[in-house]
DNA sequence: GTAGTGCGATAACTATACGG
DNA sequence: CCGTATAGTTATCGCACTAC
């Protein structure tokens, strides 16, 4: 197993990193691929609590570094509760699931009855960083450049997510209006500060992408299949989005209905100057 | 105490502008 | 055309506050 990146050590003490390691060679070594599957979500959950890291919106170091963790025995509690999980939740008559690894905007099945996602919320969120750990000690990455390239594939939900060169998304964003007002609105507050993140260009990305996403799918699923989609609203600097409504006109524009918007709960504003709806939009390819 | 919620400060690095 | 100044891009990570 070659598991590296320059930062590795800061992550995570020697000690933990050799248990890490041996755990992930017995697992790796597993035949049953989905036994193997299985087994490294349940690894990677417990990396963060046994590294120097502390899991939070983003994600920081701890203020004790972590000398030593039980990385079995933690790893052994986290299995059991996925398989108990799994056990309850299992049905023999269920349909044998297909795994694609890709790119939303532009890859999936030939065809699709119904499509049933939650995608990143614009709420700077960045989940490639967030799991920058669990994505080196799997193998995925081996240093910050692959880092960065896989960030470089994601819907631009968080402003250290918008990129230079995806800046066609931001373009097809602002076509719409009702983004183009938001985007405005968000550059407002930014004025006078000439450096930093701009989060008036990453939802101009973000609906951009999403738009993308929309079409993609109507290319792919049956006329009269249905869409389900969690999203959460979100604000910055007191300006509010409303990505369910947005993402609804978004998908209108790609050729759905929308039957429904079903809000499930209620999310804070951390400046606690307004609630954010958490929803199920319901659409329709017709 | 812990989980959940974005914002702000800082800096290294790169691209472009500008004065001579 | 070159060296330097300024602006722009990307990366890192701590802080404040509330609900439970």
């Amino acid at each position: 197993m070659d598991v590296q990146h320059p930062k590795l050590a800061k992550w995570m003490s020697p000690v933990v990193m050799e248990r890490e390691r041996r755990l992930l060679i017995a697992i790796n070594a597993i035949p049953c691929q989905k036994v193997r599957r299985f087994l490294r979500v349940a690894a990677a959950s417990q990396m963060i609590s046994a590294s120097n890291m502390k899991f939070r919106p983003n994600i920081c170091y701890s203020k004790q570094p972590v000398a030593d963790a039980p990385v079995l025995a933690m790893f052994l509690v986290r299995a059991a509760e996925m398989i108990e999980d799994y056990q309850a939740a299992r049905n023999p008559q269920a349909p044998t699931p297909l795994i694609l690894r890709g790119d939303a905007r532009c890859d999936g099945p030939d065809h699709a009855d119904v499509i049933f996602t939650s995608p990143p919320y614009p709420n700077d969120m960045e989940y490639v960083h967030q799991t920058r750990l669990e994505l080196t000690l799997l193998s995925y990455v081996q240093n910050a450049g692959e880092l960065t390239d896989l960030k470089k594939q994601m819907i631009s939900s968080s402003v250290k997510l918008v990129y230079k060169q995806n800046d066609w998304q931001k373009h097809m964003g602002l076509k719409l209006d009702s983004v183009r007002r938001i985007y405005e609105e968000i550059a407002e507050t930014l004025e006078g500060r000439g450096w930093g993140w701009n989060a008036a260009d990453m939802v101009a990305h973000y609906f951009g992408g999403m738009q993308t996403v929309f079409e993609n799918w109507a290319s792919r699923l049956r006329v009269g299949g249905r869409v389900g989609c969690v999203i959460g609203n979100s604000a910055f600097n007191g300006v509010k989005v409303p990505t369910d409504e947005i993402l609804c006109e978004l998908a209108v524009l790609s050729g759905f209905a929308v039957k429904e918007i079903d809000v499930f709960r209620s999310r804070r504003h951390n400046k606690h100057t307004c609630d954010l709806r958490e929803s199920v939009l319901v659409l329709e390819n017709v």
